[in-house]
DNA sequence: TCATTTAATTGACACTATGTCATTGACATA
DNA sequence: TATGTCAATGACATAGTGTCAATTAAATGA
């Protein structure tokens, strides 16, 4: 049923898109333009304006198998009868979500650059974020109902706060600039986060 | 001592400066082109960079000041003798540092929007967290040494892990896309940091 | 006072990038 | 074979940047 024709233009996005990540991971997004990448996947110019919006859209495509990864951390179970158990659900949860990022450190890097630069990039971000969030704040409400977590707390403020520290640290190892390793830096967020840093030791 | 000239010459630079804030102000950073900044301050396209390197570089001018505040901040004496007294000025430093960010609302909103724009600004910026994370660390050691704080814990990592969630929610602040106020904020974030989410209750 | 030097100001210019669109030509269809 | 369709293209209009030679007006000094 795919004739030719449309096997060409597959053919076509394709190369475009391979020659965009090439570019991407080579130049950064912002050094990245339009011409670089038809020159790379050996396209007229106008040819990219068929099948993508814009330098924005290039990455929003590419993103897209990434963020699906994301969600599917975001929404695993949780359901501890223990603090013992949640601590160790909570480390798990950390565990994938940082390595997930590892595992695409040049792609995470050309996405953080992208997002200061990119209104939809940004928002697909936050998207992320948001889902992250939403799912801790179950979480913690769960653990409340349990009796495991202090009760006075304000859920989705808590979950916000254990987010943004995981995404903090995120970035820096992204980056490559976190002196300690990252089962340090996890064990840390989690003992704090559940603990505190005054707790009886 | 001072001319004619050269009072021309800071006066035409303070004209710019001006008009450079008022434009961020009304289009954002992104938007704002070196060609509105010169027609708002009624001079020539040249003149603007006879003063400014770039577009970064009236930023850069702008948040000299602000800069200056947040580093007196960062700086607040931090010798507590019990865990009742270290809690007070937790709360006091972090209710400082976001009232600073919100009475500077408009102009934090350009700085996020540059960071992710402008190395040169990112740079700045990273140069305020810098100055946080050390001073925090130092904190830390310190209460460790009064033996007030878990002496297992790296204090450069538990600082970096606090101020990254106090820069979060005050972009969140900033941004105005947080659902609680400013106090409920502090109080959680502190309570978090210094108890835990499963401390006792 | 007037000629000369010095310095602030200027906009035209060269350059780079974007997004559009009329044109082209190879494939599909009847 | 003739005709229609659509992927591919690059020239063009537009918009922004940073530079620099020319201009103008203040400072200097004889």
């Amino acid at each position: 049923m795919i004739n030719t024709r449309q096997k060409q233009a597959i053919e076509t996005k394709k190369k475009l898109l391979k020659a965009a990540e090439a570019v991407f991971f080579e130049q950064g997004f912002q050094q990245t333009t339009i011409r670089h990448i038809i020159s790379r996947a050996q396209t007229g110019y106008g040819t990219a304006y068929v099948y993508f919006k814009n330098k924005d859209d290039f990455l929003i495509e590419l993103m897209k198998e990434v963020m699906e990864q994301f969600y599917e951390v975001a929404s695993l179970p949780f359901t501890p009868s223990t603090k013992k158990e949640a601590q160790d659900l909570i480390v798990n949860q950390v565990r994938l979500f940082l390595s997930l990022a590892m595992e695409r450190k040049e792609f995470m890097r050309i996405i953080k650059e992208a997002i200061g630069n990119s209104p939809v990039i940004e928002a697909n971000w936050q998207n992320i974020r948001d889902r992250f969030i939403s799912s801790i704040t179950q979480d913690i409400l769960y653990a409340q109902s349990k009796s495991l977590a202090n009760p006075q707390l304000i859920p989705s403020l808590v979950a916000r706060s254990w987010f943004y520290t995981n995404e903090m640290f995120m970035w820096e190892l992204i980056n490559g600039d976190s002196a300690e390793s990252m089962e340090e830096i996890i064990q840390h967020m989690t003992v704090i986060y559940t603990n505190g840093l005054y707790s009886s030791h």
